[in-house]
DNA sequence: AATGAATGAGTCTTCATTCAT
DNA sequence: GATGAATGAAGACTCATTCAT
């Protein structure tokens, strides 16, 4: 009985992992919705009362994986260090985030490249702006960086990390905190004020 | 009709040709092969006698686009400069290619991030290994760069130049020579050897 | 909540409404019971405590539009006038229902032509048997019409009143009494003997 | 390979003749796709290569059966009789049609009072109104008939011939030529001029 | 009685690929 | 080499119906 009560979403999350699993590994084209289901444990029709479309499924878990990318990256900030401390600290949580959940990178690489982001170009992780995109504007006000559009700074940063993340997990080594260390520091390299 | 003859392999070209600028808009998955054969003129059947399936016309477009990259990049440089100035010299004409290729951009996208890039992995541009990979191998051999494994360099300035790019197209901005001296500045500044 | 002691039939009632008004716009494949059902304001579940399936919600629907217009229809006879003032005035009741009630009128004509008319011949609206029926029965032994088979009379009549009345709703019209006159006297001038 | 000749159209016109048998007997969404396929003795991708849809196919089919049936009409026109006798004969024409084509009839039935009708409105056999839609209104601009809207004068008429067809096939009669000419002269008394 | 989440068979449609001409 | 009609497997999605609550 509480089980239930815990469960009273079970299904729709169910859905969402199993694509996310799934479409990580096999691509969106890939991936076909009866194989979603079966993999959910659910009905095929199940699918259609979460959610309208195959492309509204994909859109909603790219905000459900941003969120949590979000908070993963969140977790590792401590406002009281130094900016330069947190940006540090900030990307190795997103690297982290990223080896340790491969799905969840290759399904946002793929859904940036898709046609469904133009698409449901409209919706994004809220999490993700307001905590994330923040502490970027910071930087950038506060002149930590160079004078650089927000913009372009995301998808530089994504970049150089998902290439990290992907280079490590295809050669399945260990990389050392002072190896990912060696990653930031690209990217801070580049990007910081000289 | 004499011309049929000088064109004997203008078919060929046709096919990848419109194959790339339709893939550049629509995706893997949104071209069909017909909509290829009649974008490029000629039947659908045709198509297969030049390549013998449509993960193999998208395998050898890659090399086919990366064939054109490679060129345009190396044509830029002019080996009696500095290191420094030659790869802000290569940087800037990969960007330029980027901008004014930008269906090849998109493919090249699409490409990295689908299950073709893995099931045709074997598959690389010569051209590209022997000029482009060696410039940056002679970099890193001669500690212009930090110590970074090459294969990681390689994704973190296409991230950098391609989030730019991107940037630039969608805002139909026209960035000046200065600009674009930034964006490179910003891999420079990263991967420099401080 | 009063109110649903008194509405003790309302549920099933707003069901043949909601189903009537739908179907009539949008045909029988068009309207899907849970469409029914939420223009009903029930849950789809309930429809299937007073209809075991589809099919016989709309026979019985059938049913219940027919005893309406025989409703109508008689409505309007005086049997103390002469048979052709009563005959007049009979059709003049039905193509007024037809009119003011379209969705009827639709409703009746696609159900004849379906499949469910087949499958649900044994089920005929009682009061339009013993009303209107035995009405153009009288009509026929009393040798006011020619020696037609009643059964060819039926169809003969709703095909014109229906051709009227779909022609009137469809150009938005008002037709005069003398209008409908005239659309009756077609009929009556066909069947009645010469 | 004469043979070949004369199949030309074979492939689109066995899914005609297939549509119209199947849809006769089974509805519009009784039948499906498949079935039409199977039937024609095609794959079901071949429909698609004529037809657009199956919206499509039904609304071109029934341009087809309204061609076949003006001709049928037409066929029996003596233009040196009388003009009444030229009535009677279109209608017996007619009538005939419908009893030897009763999938016609009945597929022509379900498609006035289908979505169909109202989708492809804009399509109608050109034949069809040429020669018989003409043919009515000379009768009208001549006074033969009374003064009725010739588009009110078309269901009108094909109501009692489509009640006295079906009427037969149901009963599985054989109707005299006395007995059609009495149907005929239901609608004939019912619009001439008094 | 009432609910509405869940089911899964069935539908239309797409599209890579083949092959007779 | 070139054509494009034909194929048929596979996919997204619908919807009548059930059943646990």
């Amino acid at each position: 009985m509480n089980v239930q009560l815990h469960d009273c979403f079970g299904k729709k999350e169910a859905v969402l992992k199993s694509t996310l699993s799934l479409v990580g590994k096999q691509g969106f084209h890939g991936t076909p919705m009866s194989q979603i289901a079966k993999n959910a444990g659910v009905a095929a029709g199940t699918i259609y009362h979460y959610f309208p479309s195959k492309g509204a499924l994909i859109s909603e878990l790219y905000i459900y994986v941003k969120d949590r990318m979000a908070k993963a990256i969140i977790d590792g900030d401590d406002p009281s260090k130094s900016y330069k401390e947190r940006f540090f600290a900030v990307m190795v949580s997103q690297y982290r985030f990223y080896v340790e959940n491969p799905d969840s990178m290759n399904f946002l690489e793929q859904y940036i490249n898709s046609p469904y982001a133009q698409e449901y170009a409209h919706l994004e992780s809220q999490l993700f702006v307001e905590k994330v995109i923040t502490f970027f504007k910071y930087g950038i006000e506060n002149a930590y960086f160079k004078n650089i559009d927000p913009r372009l700074l995301a998808p530089t940063i994504r970049g150089t990390l998902v290439a990290a993340a992907s280079f490590q997990l295809s050669q399945h080594m260990l990389f050392s905190d002072e190896d990912i260390n060696e990653v930031v520091s690209i990217i801070w390299d580049g990007i910081k004020r000289q």
